[in-house]
RNA sequence: GCCGAGAUGGCGGAAUUGGUAGACGCAGCGGAUUCAAAAUCCGCCGGCAGCAAUGUCUUGGGGGUUCAAGUCCCCCUCUCGGUACCA
């Protein structure tokens, strides 16, 4: 053995190792337990950067474990390679968006590599290659036959100057982060996907997915928005429009004193024909950002329209109002407004000299004649009902009844289940994306591309200069026939929103090689993934159209499960100087330099030690170092254990179990060792909690050094030292699989470490005789206590009473209540 | 704005079910080894008071529940993630 640790030989030798053994071939042995542990792919950026190494250590480190413990893994990689940033790329360095995602794939792949994960990298996949997208496409078009896929106008970000549409992260305070231009929201066709069929069942899901945690489980569920309400008829006036609101407050109906609507909704725009100040509000909302974040937190803007609609249940004129925070496209672009009992609306009415009536009381003011306070706030709580005709001292359930039952019986409202959650939008404008595989015919319509056609290929080799898609320009991309009746024809030019790719591709690791269908019976060896480990910035729209797609997989047959993610890990960010790494800050650190430096191991040691995996994980140099030194040290103990004799037989080593000669010492090294063995477990297992895990093993190996530095030339001394140091390899190994591949052989195994099992710890080995025990006087600490393992309660207290700095702070009194609890504390109350 | 999460020594973090706050590591200080350095080993290491024993304060801020609160409840501040075309 050499006596210096040598990282680059070591690891080059492990790794050669399991490449020439296959040791990570998945294989679907039905004798088995299966284990599919999936870190979420990458976007090829470029580098790998420390977010990267931490997501796929952790993976790592569950895959290891689980092979551990008997389990068939998979654990596969691959690349989530369509995307805004190749076209940025491609803008900035003039070259194709193709070439630059390959060049950056097979750089991300040579890093991954050398970091020493356990993927199956035959099933490797780029989401950007036909053989992939083309199975998307077919799925595309048997959900539009099918009716889950429809196509409707929605807005968009317009730069007028590049003539391109923008993601909401490229405008910039409302303007085009390149032209500078001020963006102007455009409404184009796009198709849509029925997400809102599954709204419910979306949301009741989540109550069975218990491996996930609470907060995502909560942010879906908010997200999906169900409510419960009543959609209702405000009637048209001499010729006009009738308008149809949403409201999960019809207690409040009649408080309603205006109307507001979206710019674009046909009331507005009619009113505009007549009046140029509203013009000139229209234009102006038409330059607004779409996001919702810029939407809430503008200014609320409104304008009388001039006219009016009549109350559903008064009969009474109510204005209608232009609002740039109403939305064409959610909902029924309009909403009701009832200042005195909604904040948004009461600013809104108080900026703009709007009547506020108050129609609702407290239940404590439900007798008087008291008004409801609306001066300084609306009162928005449930109470009940006055100024309100017929439905006068209703509280909230009786009025919302009795409410709908009138407008239901009038037809001029219909109880309804609303959801915050919207159809997802899956056209984009961009070049580098799954081409949509439809024909759109001057006669026919849209039609879908037979499926003996696809894949629709998206042509690599073009010029990409930020204006516009590529194809959007190339004749003999989009030029076609009709295939329903054979004349001339036009491709459809957008592409998928790149969560279509991502929203099914842990299926199709499964069977990566089938070229026949989409999916085969291996899905249903694999799926659901076991463990899903990312960031927690998916924790909503990829995790919910993954949930959605998963569905819709399921309904088509192609597999048969509910849910795609068993058990869910939302890892946080890498930070340096506690802020995110970016390049924009320049304060990335890259892995490359470090893993030449300390090799492997070490890094994935330390991002693994830094902090637990949810929490975000502050880059330390120094503390690298300090990995490094403890794998170093670990090398000099098993140098120590065996430099100039041969490792301890196992038989020997299985014997301490039985063994009745131990010493103390060799007895306490014996419980901190199973200790540890038991810790460990739970935190890999359980808690996934590998900082803590790691720290107990540390505690471990100072408590050898300590040992190791007596004499050892008793055999005893030698087994039991053996027995940790095997203990100190195996529970490190998912962690630091390459040093411990190399110590395993050293301590004498033929086998390699990737396939021993688990270690079990000695049940008897952690028994101890006596307890630490500490006694407080009104909860505070002020003795510490040996007390044998068997003492009861009494023995306990007596002890307790006669410490010397216990009768101190007695003071001579008696206390009033003892509580004991046991193998902990006691604490004395005196008053 | 809304939804979700977080805040503990000089720093990263630990405390798993309400029961010894600060495990483990980093940095720092002192010592050993060395011609010297690196590497390594040993010791100390939250604030205040004290020679010390020890006392006292302390988990973002304010209130509360409890024999006992970092942990539970209420209010507030700040930071981070998401907010439907970044992935």
């Amino acid at each position: 053995m050499e006596e210096r640790y040598n990282p680059l030989e070591i690891e080059s030798e492990a790794q050669q190792y399991w490449d020439s053994n296959q040791v990570f071939a998945a294989k679907e042995d039905e004798q088995k337990e299966k284990f599919y542990c999936l870190s979420m792919f990458p976007y090829p950026s470029g580098k790998l950067h420390m977010g990267h190494v931490r997501n796929y250590t952790i993976g790592d480190v569950i895959s290891r474990y689980q092979r551990m413990q008997g389990k068939s893994v998979l654990q596969p990689m691959g690349w989530d390679a369509f995307g805004l940033p190749a076209e940025n790329a491609a803008i900035k360095n003039k070259v194709a968006p193709a070439e630059w995602t390959y060049k950056n794939m097979d750089e991300m792949r040579g890093q991954l590599q050398r970091l020493g994960y356990g993927y199956d990298w035959s099933r490797e996949m780029a989401t950007c290659r036909p053989e992939y997208y083309r199975w998307e496409q077919w799925m595309f078009t048997r959900l539009l036959k099918k009716g889950m896929v429809y196509k409707k106008s929605a807005v968009v970000n317009w730069d007028p100057v590049d003539q391109t549409v923008l993601a909401n992260e490229q405008v910039i305070d409302g303007r085009g982060w390149r032209s500078g231009a001020l963006v102007e929201k455009r409404e184009i066709p796009q198709w849509f996907m029925k997400i809102t069929d599954y709204a419910d069942e979306l949301l009741e899901g989540l109550d069975k997915l218990d491996g996930w945690p609470e907060a995502v489980r909560t942010m879906q569920a908010n997200w999906i928005g169900r409510s419960e309400g009543l959609e209702l008829q405000f009637g048209a006036v001499d010729g006009g429009e009738s308008l149809t609101v949403f409201t999960t407050r019809p207690d409040t109906l009649m408080g309603v004193t205006y109307v507001a609507v979206a710019a674009e909704h046909p009331l507005a725009v009619k009113a505009a024909e007549s009046n140029p100040d509203i013009v000139l509000f229209l234009d102006e909302c038409s330059k607004m950002e779409t996001s919702e974040a810029a939407l809430e937190t503008m200014e609320k803007k409104g304008m009388d329209l001039g006219v009016t609609v009549t109350h559903p249940v008064s009969g009474d004129d109510i204005p209608v109002w232009v609002a740039n925070f109403v939305l064409m496209g959610y909902g029924t672009g309009a909403v009701m407004a009832v200042p005195a009992h909604d904040q948004r609306d009461w600013e809104f009415a108080t900026k703009y000299g709007v009547d506020i009536k108050a129609v609702i009381r407290s239940v404590q003011n439900a007798e008087s004649d008291e008004s409801s306070d609306v001066s300084e706030a609306a009162y928005t709580e449930k109470g009940v009902l006055y100024n309100s005709a017929q439905f006068d001292g209703m509280n909230f359930e009786q009025a919302r009844d009795a409410i709908a039952d009138y407008l239901e019986e009038q037809q001029l409202g219909k109880r309804k289940i609303n959801y915050r959650l919207r159809d997802w939008g899956v056209s984009r404008q961009r070049y580098w994306g799954c081409p949509i595989p439809i024909v759109n015919c001057p006669t026919c319509g849209a039609v879908p591309v037979p499926e003996e056609q696809l894949p629709v290929v998206l042509p690599e080799d073009v010029k990409f200069d930020g204006v516009g898609s590529p194809i959007k320009k190339m004749p003999e991309f989009y030029q076609t026939s009709c295939p329903e009746c054979g004349r001339d024809a036009e491709r459809e030019t957008d592409t998928f929103d790149t969560f279509m790719e991502s929203s099914w591709y842990y299926t199709r690791y499964s069977c990566s090689d089938q070229s026949e269908k989409m999916l085969d019976s291996r899905v249903d060896y694999w799926a659901p993934v076991d463990q899903y480990v990312g960031g927690v910035e998916h924790a909503i729209l990829h995790l919910l159209y993954a949930r959605f797609y998963h569905k819709l997989l399921r309904d088509e047959g192609l597999l048969n499960s509910d849910e795609p993610f068993k058990n869910l890990l939302t890892q946080g960010m890498v930070l340096k100087d506690g802020v995110k790494m970016s390049k924009s800050k320049g304060n990335t650190v890259d892995p490359q330099p470090l893993i030449e430096r300390y090799g492997a191991d070490t890094v994935r040691l330390f991002i693994m030690f830094a902090a637990p995996p949810e929490q975000s994980l502050e880059w330390s140099d120094s503390g690298v170092e300090g990995a490094y030194r403890f794998i170093k040290r670990i090398w000099r103990l098993v140098y120590a254990h065996i430099e100039g004799s041969s490792p301890v037989d196992s038989v020997v080593v299985a014997g301490l179990r039985e063994s009745s000669e131990l010493t103390d010492e060799q007895k306490d090294i014996r419980r901190i060792t199973h200790q540890t063995i038991k810790k460990v477990g739970d935190d890999v297992g359980r808690r996934l909690t590998f900082n803590t895990a790691i720290a107990a093993v540390m505690e471990l190996t100072n408590a050898l050094s300590k040992f190791g530095s007596d004499s050892d030339e008793l055999i005893l001394n030698r087994a039991v030292m053996q027995e940790s140091l095997e203990a100190v390899t195996l529970l490190l190994s998912p962690m630091v699989p390459h040093l411990t591949h190399r110590l395993w052989s050293l301590l004498g195994h033929k086998q390699a470490v990737v396939d021993v099992a688990w270690p079990e710890y000695d049940e008897n080995a952690l028994i101890e005789d006596s307890i630490n025990m500490v006694v407080q006087v009104n909860g505070k600490l002020r003795a510490q206590l040996k007390v044998s393992a068997s003492a009861s309660r009494e023995d306990i207290e007596s002890q307790a009473v006669a410490e010397e700095s216990v009768v101190k702070f007695l003071d001579g009194k008696v206390p009033i209540k003892v509580i004991v609890v046991p193998g902990k504390l006691v604490n004395l109350v005196v008053k």
